[in-house]
DNA sequence: GGTTCATGCATGATT
DNA sequence: ATCATGCATGAACCG
C-alpha cells in the first residue's frame, strides 16, 4: 500500500514534470530544451540518484523503452542525451568547448525515466526482483515507509530548509529535517556558487535558492570523492534549460529542489559512468566483483547494464508458473553410484553439484530448453512421435532447485540478458571463486566417494553430480560420459547447437540394428526440429539434460497405489544407490507442467533382489493423464542439478494397452515380443 | 535356476 | 470402511 502510495506520488511528480497532456505522441524533452528524442530520458533513473549518491547510472532503464504504445499517459520527463551524436547539438552544445568534452565523452549514456505509471510499476517489479539478488534493498530505494524526508515525496520540502545530514552512509538518502544557520547557509551559498562557477544555469538556480544551495553542497560533500571541482565545472546547464524545466516543474521552491536533484543525479550518474568506462578500458574486472558484491553497498551493486533486461520488459504473466503447490524438496540423491568412471580430476560444472535452493517464483523468460531424444523407441514409434510433447518447450520458473552460487546466472530474469557485456563480465568474475570452490568441493566429494565405497547415506546431492562426473570425463566442456548409459544433448558454447551424444555403451552396440537405426535416426530429426525450432523462437538451450530412465506405464503403475515400478538394472545405474529400503525423496521436475513433484526413490526387497520404486506418483500420473502403457522418461538436468521427469501419452487408438492383456498370467510369447519391443528399456534388457 | 517385475493381498493406519 | 504400505507370489525371461 504504501509502494503503491509512493508510486502513485511519483508518477504525480511526473505529470507535473511533465505537464501532463497524456499526448505520446507530443512528449517534449528538456533540460537542454532542444532534444527531441523522446526516449533520452533523465528522471527515472535519476529519481534513484536522487536517493542514493553514487548510484550507477541505469541507462535504457526497463519501464521506459517498454513503454509503449499502448500507454495512455506516456510520461517522458526530462532528456538529457549526452551520446556522443546528440551532444554536439544538444546538451553538449551548450558547454564550453573545453569542458564539453569531459561529460560528453564519458557520459555516453542515457537515462530514461518511466514512462507510464504501468512503467514505473514495471520498474518496481525490477527492482524487487533485484532486491531477491540482496543487490538493492527495495524498500530503500522507494521508501518503505512514508518518509516524510522523503526529497522526492516529501510535500514539506518547501518550507524547510534543507539540510542534508552526515553523509557517511554510502547510499544515504538526501533528506530534509532542519535548517542550517544562516551564516553556514550563506557560506554553502557562496561555497556551491564556486563550484558551480561557469556554470550560468547551474549557478542561477543555486543562488536564487540558499536551500537548493544547501542541497548542492551536502551532495558535492557526499560525492567529493567521485565528482571534482573539475568536474562540476563540467556541468553546463543552459538558463534556457532552467527556465524550461521550471516552467514543467513549477517555481516553487519544490520544483527547484527537483530540478537540482535530477542535474546531481544526472551528473552522479555521468560521473560514475566515466569511472567505470576508465576501469573497464583498465583490464580487470576486480572492481566489476568488489562492485558486485551483494555486501558492499547495495546502491553500487545495481545489476546495470546496458543491453540488460531492462531493454526488454519482462514478460506477461503468462510466463509466470503457478504458484508452486508441491512442495519442491531439493533434490536429494546420495551420491552414490555403482559404477563410477575414473576420474583424474573432478571437473567444473557451474551448473551441477550445487545445493539446492527453494527460491521464490521469479517471473523471467524462460529459457528455450532443449530435451534430450527419448530412447530410440520413442520417436521411432509414430505414435510416440504425435503423442510426446514436444521436446523444445519454453521451460518456466522453477520453484525447486536452482544451483546456489549460480542461480543468478541461471535465472535469464535476473541475469537480464546473458550477453549484456558489464553482466556477463559480472556473471564471468563473480564465478570464478565459485567455481574455484566447487572444485575443490568436488574433489573432497568424488575422493570421498570412493573412500566410502560409494555408500553415501543421507547425503543429499544433486543429480547433475553424477553428471558431472560421468560428463568431464573428457575434458572441460565435453560432456560424454563413457561407461555410462546415456543420450546427452549438449549445449555447446553459446551458438546454441546441440550436440546429440550417444554414449551409452550398455546399448546394444552392433546386435540391434534396427534399435541403432531409430536411435540415429531419432536423434538426427529430433535435432533438428529442435533447432529450428530454437532459431525460430530465437532463444537459447539453457539446460543439459541427460536420459537416464524410461519405463512402460502398467496398470499397477497407473493405479491408486501411486507407485511406479522402476526397472532395476536402470534405476541402478542412473539413481543413485539406495542403503536403505526408506530411500530417499527426490524432486522431480515435471517437464510436462513445470511442477516439481515430491517423489520417493525406493525398493523393496524382494527375494534376495530389489525392486525399485518411484512412490508418490499418483498426482503427477493424474496430471498428466497418464495410462497404461504411456510412459514416462527421467532425466537429470546436468546445469541445475535436477530431476526431471515426463510424461509420455501413446497415441490414442495405438496405446499398447490394447495389444497388452490386463493379466500378467495371460500373456502370450507374441504379445509379449509387441509389447516389450515398445520399450527401450525391454529392448535393452532384451538385448543384454 | 536365477532374475525381473507386475500385481495380489495382508496388515496397519486413518477416517 | 477405506486407504496406505509393503511383502509375497508367480509369470516371463535369460543364461
Amino acid at each position: 500500500m504504501e509502494q503503491d502510495n509512493q508510486m502513485l506520488e511519483l508518477s504525480s511528480a511526473m505529470n507535473t514534470i511533465i505537464g501532463g497532456d497524456g499526448d505520446g505522441e507530443n512528449r517534449e524533452l528538456w533540460l537542454d530544451g532542444e532534444d527531441d528524442d523522446q526516449d533520452n530520458l533523465l528522471l527515472g533513473v535519476n529519481e534513484d540518484s536522487i536517493f542514493y549518491t553514487d548510484f550507477p547510472s541505469l541507462p535504457d532503464f526497463p519501464c521506459m523503452s517498454s513503454s509503449s504504445s499502448s500507454s495512455s499517459n506516456p510520461k517522458p520527463i526530462v532528456s538529457a542525451t549526452t551520446s556522443s551524436s546528440a551532444a554536439s547539438s544538444s546538451w553538449a552544445a551548450a558547454m564550453k568547448s573545453e569542458t564539453a568534452a569531459a561529460i560528453s565523452s564519458t557520459a555516453s549514456m542515457e537515462v530514461q525515466a518511466p514512462a507510464t505509471l504501468s512503467d514505473l510499476d514495471c520498474c518496481i517489479d525490477a527492482m524487487e526482483n533485484f532486491g531477491y539478488m540482496d543487490l538493492i534493498d527495495v524498500n530503500e530505494i522507494w521508501g518503505g515507509d512514508d518518509d516524510p524526508s522523503d526529497p522526492v515525496f516529501a510535500g514539506d520540502a518547501e518550507q524547510t530548509p534543507a539540510v542534508i545530514p552526515a553523509v557517511d552512509a554510502p547510499h544515504q538518502q538526501l533528506t530534509f529535517d532542519s535548517s542550517p544557520p544562516p551564516q553556514e547557509n550563506q557560506r554553502v551559498i557562496t561555497m556551491a556558487a564556486q563550484q558551480s562557477q561557469e556554470n550560468d544555469g547551474l549557478t542561477t538556480l543555486l543562488q536564487e535558492n540558499s536551500e537548493l544551495a544547501v542541497i548542492f553542497f551536502e551532495w558535492l560533500k557526499q560525492n567529493k570523492d567521485n565528482i571534482s571541482a573539475e568536474d562540476m565545472r563540467s556541468i553546463k546547464l543552459r538558463r534556457s534549460t532552467i527556465d524550461n524545466a521550471s516552467k514543467r516543474l513549477g517555481s516553487s521552491k519544490e520544483g527547484k529542489i527537483k530540478l537540482l536533484k535530477l542535474i546531481l543525479g544526472w551528473v552522479e550518474q555521468c560521473q560514475l559512468q566515466k569511472k567505470k568506462t576508465n576501469k573497464v578500458g583498465g583490464e580487470n574486472s576486480s572492481q566489476e566483483i568488489s562492485n558486485s558484491d551483494p555486501n558492499q553497498n547495495p546502491s553500487h551493486n545495481f545489476p546495470y547494464n546496458p543491453d540488460c533486461c531492462f531493454s526488454t520488459p519482462p514478460p506477461p504473466t503468462p510466463w509466470l508458473p503457478p504458484p508452486p503447490q508441491e512442495t519442491p524438496a531439493p533434490a536429494s540423491f546420495p551420491a552414490s553410484y555403482p559404477q563410477p568412471p575414473p576420474m583424474p580430476m573432478y571437473p567444473y560444472d557451474p551448473y551441477v553439484n550445487t545445493v539446492h535452493h527453494q527460491i521464490p517464483p521469479i517471473p523471467y523468460p524462460p529459457p528455450f530448453v532443449e530435451y534430450p531424444p527419448p530412447p530410440p523407441m520413442m520417436e521411432a514409434q509414430p505414435w510416440a512421435a504425435v503423442a510426446a510433447p514436444p521436446y523444445a518447450v519454453a521451460a518456466q520458473p522453477q520453484f525447486g532447485a536452482f544451483p546456489e552460487p549460480n542461480f543468478y546466472a541461471c535465472n535469464p530474469y535476473q541475469m537480464c540478458d546473458l550477453s549484456g557485456e558489464r553482466f556477463v563480465k559480472l556473471g564471468a568474475s563473480a564465478t570464478k571463486e565459485a567455481r574455484k570452490k566447487r572444485m575443490a568441493r568436488q574433489r573432497r566429494l568424488y575422493s570421498s566417494h570412493h573412500r566410502h565405497g560409494h555408500h553415501h547415506h543421507g547425503h543429499q546431492i544433486a543429480p547433475a553430480d553424477a553428471n558431472s562426473m560421468e560428463n568431464h570425463q573428457n575434458g572441460g566442456g565435453d560432456r560424454s560420459s563413457p561407461g555410462n548409459s546415456s543420450w546427452m544433448y549438449n549445449n555447446v558454447g553459446a551458438s546454441s547447437n546441440v550436440v546429440i551424444q550417444n554414449v551409452d555403451s550398455t546399448q546394444p552396440s552392433s546386435g540391434d540394428k534396427m534399435a541403432a537405426q531409430a536411435q540415429s535416426s531419432n536423434q538426427r530429426l529430433g535435432s533438428n526440429d529442435r533447432r529450428q525450432q530454437q532459431q525460430q523462437q530465437g532463444l537459447k538451450t539453457e539446460k543439459n539434460l541427460k536420459f537416464l530412465l524410461q519405463k512402460v506405464l502398467k496398470q499397477s503403475d497407473v493405479g491408486s497405489l501411486g507407485r511406479i515400478v522402476l526397472p532395476k538394472k536402470e534405476a541402478e545405474i542412473h539413481l543413485p544407490e539406495l542403503e536403505t529400503r526408506d530411500g530417499i525423496s527426490v524432486a522431480m521436475e515435471d517437464i510436462g507442467t513445470s511442477r516439481v513433484w515430491n517423489m520417493r526413490y525406493r525398493f523393496w526387497p524382494n527375494n534376495k533382489s530389489r525392486m525399485y520404486l518411484l512412490e508418490n506418483t499418483g498426482d503427477f500420473v493424474r496430471l498428466n493423464g497418464l495410462q497404461e502403457g504411456d510412459f514416462i522418461v527421467i532425466y537429470s538436468d546436468t546445469k541445475c542439478g535436477k530431476y526431471m521427469i515426463r510424461g509420455v501419452k501413446v497415441r490414442p487408438g495405438t496405446k499398447l494397452e490394447s495389444k497388452k492383456p490386463a493379466k500378467k498370467n495371460a500373456r502370450s510369447p507374441s504379445i509379449v515380443g509387441n509389447n516389450e519391443s515398445s520399450s527401450p528399456v525391454q529392448i535393452k534388457q532384451a538385448v543384454l
